[in-house]
DNA sequence: GATGAATGAGCTTTCATTCAT
DNA sequence: CATGAATGAAAGCTCATTCAT
C-alpha cells in the first residue's frame, strides 16, 4: 500500500491538493477530511494556525466542526495529541506534494525553485492548513511528541538538503541554509495574504529564489 | 567579506551592550533594570522567551525576581501590558543598538552586515533579552497594544529598509526582503546556540550575509 | 378591615407557591427547581439575599448545591449573570402571583391591600426567595443586565399602579408613591421575622394597608 | 462642652448644615471636615453611597482625597472602622439637624412633618453625605461596630417615636410605622434627584406627609 | 504623616479532562 | 459515539493591610 501510494504520487505530479489529499488518504497515510477524526484535525490545523495552540481551548475546536467538548476525548486522548497528529498529516502532505513537485523539476535550480514555491503552498494553501504551525507551535509539543514528528519531518528534510546542496547556494553547509529559509518561508503565514499584497505565491517563490539561489 | 564583518564588530565595541542599556535608562527611555519594575521586565523576557507567553504564569514571574504574583499587579495593571513593554522596551534597546552600528560602517555593504548582525545580537545577547519575543508572540498582543509597539518599531525597520535599498539586494522591494529576513533571523532563536552549533554569531551573520547580500 | 384581609388570604390559597412554580416551570417561564441550573438560582436567591451579592462568592454558591466552583460555569458565564436571572425569576414569580392575587380581589380597596400582602409574602416567603435583592442589589447588576429585568419588571409595576391609581391613594401620583412603598415594604427584610415580632405577614400587610390606603 | 453644644443648637435653629457642622465640630462631636480624616469620611460617605461599601476599595477612597492607599491606616484602623465612623458622624449629624428642627414646630403634626423632611434633608443634602448609608450598609458592619453605632442611634430614633406617638398615625405601633418610614425614605436615595424629578425635597417630604400623616 | 513596595489570602474564571447516561 | 454535567487544578487578578523608609 505504501508502495502503490509512491507510485501514484509519481505518476499524477500534477494532482490537485485535494487529489493528492484523497490519494494519501487511500493509501491510509492521511485522515479522511471527512470523517469526524478528519474534520477534528482540520479545524485544529484552522485554529491552531490562527490564534495559536494554547489560545485554542478544545470547547472552541469542538464548536467549530459542531460536537461538544466531551466528544473530542473518543477520537483523541488529549490536546497535546491533536497538535502532534496535525503536524504528522501535514508533514505527510507536505511530503508528499514536495517531492512530487521536485520530481517534475529538470535542473536543480529548478528543483530548489520547486521546494520554495511547494513549501509556500503548504503554508498558504487552504487545502491542508498548517504547515507554520510546525514552526510556530514546536515548543508546545513534549518531547515525545516531537520525536515522532522528527521520523516523518526528516524525510521532507532531506528532500531540501538535497535541492540545496545540489543547487550549490550560498550561505555555507546545507542545514544552516535550510534553518534561515525555514524562518523566512514560514514567517511568511504573519505577513503575506494573497489578496492584499499584490503578489502571488509564484511571485514570491521567485523573490526567495532570488535571494537563497546560488549567484550567478 | 569576512574581514568587513569583523570590522563592524570591532568598531561596535565602543560601547558595549551594559554601556549604552545605562545611557538610555539615563535618558529616560528604558526602565532602570535594577528597579523592581525594570528586573520583572526582565524576568519576564526571559521568560516568555524560554517558555512562550501564554505558558508562562504570573506566578512564574513573581517567583523569578522573588516576590508574589499579587505583587505584580503593583507595576503593571496586566500580563499582558509586561508583555507590551516588554516589546517596546526590547525595540528601543535594539533601535539603539543598530543605529549605532550601522553609523560606524562605512559602505552600503557593511551597512547591511551591521544590521544583521546586530539582529542577531539581539536575539542572542543575554544583555536585553526578548527580540525574539518580537515575532513569536506579536499574536498574543491585543490591537491597542500592538498599536504602541508598531509606532516604536516603525522606527526600527526603517533603517533596515535604507540599509536594504542602499546595499541593492535581490528579491525586490524592500519590504519583502526585510520581512523575509525578520523571518529567518528570528528563528534562529529555535536552533542556535552558540555553544553546539559549532558556529559564532559574527559567523552566523556572515552566512545571512551571503544569502541576502547583493549577487557581486 | 382584618376580615377584608382575611378573605384575600383564604381566596388565594387556591393555588400555592409551589403549585404556582410549577405552572410557571411548565409554561417556561421559569427554570425547574429540580435541574442544576433550578438549583443554583435558588441557593444564589438564598445567599444574595442573606449576606450580599458580593460578600457571597461562587465558592459559597457551589458549596451550597454541592458542586465544585468551576461547575458553575457551565449553567451561567458570571456570577452577575446569575444575580441577572435570578433577578428575572423572581419578577416573574412575583408577577405571577400578584396577578392572581389582584384578580380574586373585588374593590380597588382589597386589590391594593392584595398588592401589598403579595409582595410582603414574596419578600418573607421561603417558596422564592429573593425579592428582597431586587432593590438591595440593583446596583450590582451591569447596565446591560438592568434593561433585561427592567423589561421585565415594567410589568410587575404596572400591576401596581393600576392597584394605587384606583384605590385613590394620598401622597399625590402613583409612581412617587410606588417607590415610597417599595422603599417600606422591601425594607421589612431587614426587621421582620415572623417569629419574632408577635406579627403575622397579613397584621403587617394590614399595618402598612392603612397607612398608604386612602383616608375614610 | 457638651452642654456648651446642645446650648447653641437649640439658640439657632435656623443654621444652616455648614453651620451646624461648625458648631459640631467645636463641641468635639463631628470630626473637621477640612482635616484629613475629616476629608476621608467625607469621601467615603460619598463613594459608598454612590457605589455600594464592599465596591468601593480603599483605593478609590485614597485617590478621591489625593494620598496613597497606605496612608489611609494611619487615620483608621480598618476599611470596616471606616464606615463605622461615617455612619456614627452621620448619625450625631442628622440628630442634631433633626432635634433643632423638630424644637421649632409648634404641632405634634408639624413635629412629624419637620422630622420628614429633615432626614430627607439629610438623606439628599450635600453637606454631610451618608444618610442612606445607614440603611443599605448596615449588614457591612460587623456586630461590635453595629452596637456602637446603634448607641448613637437610639437618640435618633427617640425623637421619630415621639413624634410619631404624637402624631397619632395610623398604622399599630410607632416602632412598625417608623421602621415602614426609614425604607420608604432611605429609598428615596436610590431614585429621586431634585433636578430630574420636578419635585423639591419640602414637596417630597409633603408626599410622604400626606401618606404617613394620621388620617383627618 | 505619607509613600511605595510588598503581602497573602481569596476572588472569579478558564479549561483539559472524565464519565454516567 | 455523543452528550452534558461535573471535576479540579491552576490561571489572572483584587484588595485590605503592613511596614521600612
Amino acid at each position: 500500500m505504501q508502495e502503490g501510494a509512491q507510485v501514484v504520487v509519481e505518476v499524477q505530479g500534477a494532482m490537485s491538493p485535494q487529489q493528492l489529499i484523497g490519494t494519501l488518504v487511500k493509501a491510509g497515510e492521511l485522515t479522511d477530511p471527512a470523517s469526524p477524526r478528519g474534520r477534528l484535525l482540520n479545524a485544529a490545523a484552522r485554529l491552531f494556525e490562527q490564534k495559536g495552540f494554547s489560545r485554542t481551548t478544545v470547547r472552541d475546536l469542538a464548536a467549530e466542526v459542531g460536537i461538544l467538548s466531551g466528544s473530542i476525548f473518543h477520537h483523541f486522548s488529549s490536546k497535546e495529541q491533536i497538535l502532534c497528529e496535525v503536524m504528522k498529516e501535514v508533514t505527510i502532505f507536505a511530503s508528499a506534494r514536495m517531492r512530487s513537485a521536485v520530481e517534475q523539476a529538470a535542473s536543480p535550480q529548478e528543483r530548489l525553485r520547486a521546494c520554495i514555491q511547494s513549501e509556500l503552498e503548504a503554508i498558504h494553501e487552504r487545502a491542508v492548513p498548517g504547515f507554520s504551525i510546525l514552526v510556530m507551535e514546536w515548543r508546545s509539543l513534549s518531547d515525545k511528541s516531537q520525536k515522532e514528528v522528527l521520523l516523518l519531518r526528516d524525510e521532507y528534510e532531506q528532500i531540501w538538503l538535497d535541492a540545496i546542496n545540489s543547487a550549490r547556494c550560498p550561505g555555507g553547509d546545507a542545514t544552516v541554509v535550510r534553518r534561515l529559509m525555514v524562518g523566512a518561508l514560514s514567517h511568511t503565514y504573519s505577513w503575506f495574504k494573497a489578496r492584499e499584497n499584490g503578489l502571488t505565491i509564484p511571485e514570491l517563490a521567485d523573490r526567495a529564489y532570488q535571494i537563497f539561489a546560488p549567484k550567478s
